[in-house]
DNA sequence: TTAAATTTACTGTTATAGCGGTAAAAAAAT
DNA sequence: ATTTTTTTACCGCTATAACAGTAAATTTAA
């Protein structure tokens, strides 16, 4: 798997945004923002998504028999 | 965004698995499991991740910056 | 080197996800 | 058509994620 909380640090840095802003940009709080970013599994998947969005970052699954390229 | 609800149910189908099954591999609670495949967004990433493992089923991040092809 | 900003770390409280149990509804098998 | 299996739904209880506050450590800027 990806280093989800690099990938999310990174966007962050590249769009000059604070954890707190990011936080306050996802609606989420700033604790949150922390954890994902140290890659802690047990935060909510509707809060990742919310600091997704705002990166402008999208999720794709893969598997065997998805054959989206 | 994918609707990941519909991509478990149909990969846990075709592993001929039921929900409680599912759920008893990923060492999750089987109501997750019903949680997840109707896209509840409230559940825990690590449930979800847990749930994609036994699925085979990979994650993927992208973004105009990310360029994984 | 100092000061300012940001990140990391901890803490107590509150909200709720996760859970097993149960039961009804729906689907599949006989 | 009837039984069996599976899914959907609801219920309390418990564990813990989320949160704001605070403070220390680290990084950045002056």
């Amino acid at each position: 798997m990806v280093d989800l909380g690099l990938l999310v640090k990174n966007h962050r840095n590249r769009a000059g945004l604070t954890q707190l802003e990011l936080a306050n940009l996802a609606g989420i709080g700033k604790t949150t923002v922390f954890d994902i970013e140290k890659n802690k599994e047990t935060v909510r998947w509707s809060n990742i998504l919310a600091v997704l969005r705002v990166l402008n970052i999208t999720v794709e699954f893969k598997s065997p028999l998805t054959d989206n390229k």
